[in-house]
DNA sequence: CACTCTACCTGTGCGC
DNA sequence: TGCGCACAGGTAGAGT
């Protein structure tokens, strides 16, 4: 699931939790499997946590960030679900998951758990978020029209690779990189220099429609097709089923290696 | 720079 | 029912 809305509605879990994470104190960290931690070890990461209080979330394409102060110094956590990472917020005496990797104890009782069945997802101590986020291009879901314009046209990649490329905006996976390039109507392998300011508007206003409807109602879903109040998908893994707007066959190929779903029909080359 | 391939892991669903 | 295989929402790193 975690593409840029289903991290940010974590984030929001996370800021909304009552009783409140934000403010309350960490009493104690557990790496269940140490591999999660990266850039460290289990015992460092640990101990350079426990103590610290809560500042505050935030997030930047797909990674989060938790700001946690001591003595008036923060330093941050960065988290990276890859895959297939979940995180939880449960009572603190809650028995870890088979697929359970990392545990936060808070001092209010409550816990932050970090699930991820293929061991994809990764913690690692930052000073500041900007440090982790220095190689990714601006957030995808608050990018301005003209910074999105002028970083489309200093490049000329297929359009699928490049909306899937974080470097170039952070925070589109495969799902919705696929669902914004049918709202906007372009072919997933249409060369970004091909397209005219039009295209490159309809693009842009795909991108923000996808994300704000997917934000709005926490996250794609699994088996394709609807969560309750849920984003629906339009082409993702609908391939061989009609298309939404003109009933032809949806396809689907292989760009660098990502399937790829398209309506023919609509999306011209 | 653009692209491809591999590696990292486990679970699921399919064909037989 | 069980086995083997292809495939999966992401990314880093090496190689062409």
């Amino acid at each position: 699931m975690p593409e840029l809305p289903e991290v940010e509605s974590v984030a929001r879990s996370i800021i909304n939790a009552r009783p409140p994470l934000l403010g309350s104190r960490v009493v104690s960290v557990d790496a269940v499997w140490a591999g999660v931690v990266a850039g460290t070890s289990p015992d460092i990461f640990s101990a350079t946590l426990c103590g610290r209080i809560l500042q505050g979330v935030s997030r930047h394409g797909k990674y989060l960030f938790f700001e946690l102060i001591s003595d008036g110094h923060a330093i941050s956590v960065a988290l990276h679900l890859r895959m297939t990472g979940i995180v939880h917020i449960c009572a603190a005496d809650t028995a870890p998951g088979r697929h359970t990797r990392l545990i936060i104890g808070f001092d209010n009782g409550r816990a932050l758990r970090f699930d991820d069945p293929r061991k994809f997802g990764r913690v690692w101590l930052v000073d500041t978020p900007a440090d982790a986020i220095a190689g990714l291009g601006p957030d995808a879901l608050s990018v301005g029209w003209e910074e999105f314009r002028q970083r489309l046209r200093g490049s000329r990649r297929q359009l699928k690779t490049l909306l899937l490329d974080q470097s170039f905006l952070a925070g589109i996976g495969n799902i919705y990189a696929d669902e914004s390039l049918f709202l906007a109507g372009l072919h997933p392998l249409r060369r970004s220099e091909s397209l005219d300011d039009n295209d490159v508007a309809r693009l842009y206003q795909a991108v923000k429609t996808v994300l704000d409807e997917a934000v709005g109602s926490g996250g794609a879903n699994i088996d394709g097709v609807f969560k309750a109040g849920g984003y629906l998908v339009r082409v993702y893994g609908r391939e061989g089923l009609p298309c939404l707007k003109c009933g032809s066959r949806i396809e689907k190929i292989r760009v660098g290696q990502r399937g790829t779903h398209y309506c023919p029909d609509c999306q011209l080359a």
